[in-house]
DNA sequence: GTCTATAGCCAGATAGAC
DNA sequence: GTCTATCTGGCTATAGAC
């Protein structure tokens, strides 16, 4: 019976992460999520209480597939060239598989900026301090141009995420069907390091 | 009373692009945009008939101000070096003056891709065309390490368009505060070329 | 735990006076 | 052109049967 009460539960936040995903808190309708899990409207409110409570498990499960993995990049010992390659290569291959990720944790942020400062206090929560030093370090032996730690971790993020999230602009802007920006997109599982190291290698 | 009506027009134009800019299709409200505006609801409904037609108005005139700034970096004729520093100078500059333009318009065309495509037909749609064939020369020429002009746009736009995206975001990573943050993005204006080129000149 | 039925509210849209 | 008042539909949430 425990189990018959998870197997629901998992199923309304799988079927509510489907939807939230694709439409975000304020597109996102009840009754959609109610259809998506195959039951009824009302049991979403008797296991969640609220279209927000569900919105918030759902929201903290999409932040924390996404966030600890940056702790790789910005708390691991090797190099910072290795982490760099290794980085992107996951990273965009995780979102590959993933594509609605970024897009509703940062639209939801920004529609809601409380929510930055709640994911603040979490353990886990990534921290640049470590990855800072290193990157001054490496810049001070002359392994790296002169770089900020801060601005080569945007770039890193930039080059990472917003393709996927400019997906159909992107699509738009370069001609291209579907096919040809997947390959696009493939590529870069092994360009954006080789684009970021020939910056900064010294 | 022409002047009337193209007053009380561009009122209601400019309070529903301050509301859908930060609200959303979705998220905005009729009457919030009424009493932005200092009107009534009913007038909206009068000038624009439907929130979709209200939307769509402001939708396109968003894109207006985004979209033909790429024109510059695609079809101007100087060298890709020079088109870069002056491109990423002034799309920085621009949207930090306008900083939830880039969010609202890919948001919008992610919730409705047939945004996508009515996009394209319009005359002054950016077209990658001649830019791919100008990096492809550079790139012979041996001016340009070798890359595709695909993969090269694509890091052009991220690069200039995702910190604004993921401001919240990133601050939090960075644990940053506003102000530092603005600073973060002021020198972006110039290190943004100086990363991309350190990457692709030959 | 799961359903049907419905309460209650809120938002977009319209009618009609001025 | 602009307003007030109101209709209508849709959505979240709850009541209550099983």
């Amino acid at each position: 019976m425990t189990n018959t009460t998870e197997n629901t539960e998992s199923t309304i936040l799988k079927a509510a992460k489907t939807v939230f995903l694709k439409k975000g808190m304020d597109g996102a309708r009840m009754q959609e999520i109610a259809d998506e899990a195959g039951i009824n409207k009302a049991l979403l409110h008797y296991y969640f209480r609220s279209k927000q409570q569900l919105f918030e498990a759902v929201f903290l499960n999409a932040f924390s597939l996404l966030a600890p993995q940056l702790n790789y990049i910005l708390n691991d010992d090797s190099s910072v060239q290795d982490k760099i390659i290794k980085f992107t290569h996951n990273y965009i291959t995780f979102i590959s598989q993933h594509p609605y990720l970024p897009n509703f944790v940062i639209q939801e942020i920004n529609r809601n900026p409380d929510f930055a400062i709640q994911i603040k206090e979490r353990p886990q929560f990534p921290d640049i301090k470590k990855f800072k030093i290193q990157v001054d370090l490496e810049v001070k032996a002359g392994v790296l141009k002169p770089i900020k730690a801060e601005q080569l971790f945007i770039n890193i993020m930039s080059l990472s995420i917003f393709p996927f999230i400019g997906k159909p602009l992107l699509k738009a802007f370069l001609n291209t069907d579907e096919n040809t920006f997947s390959n696009i997109i493939e590529e870069r599982k092994t360009v954006v390091a080789i684009f970021i190291m020939n910056s900064i290698k010294a």
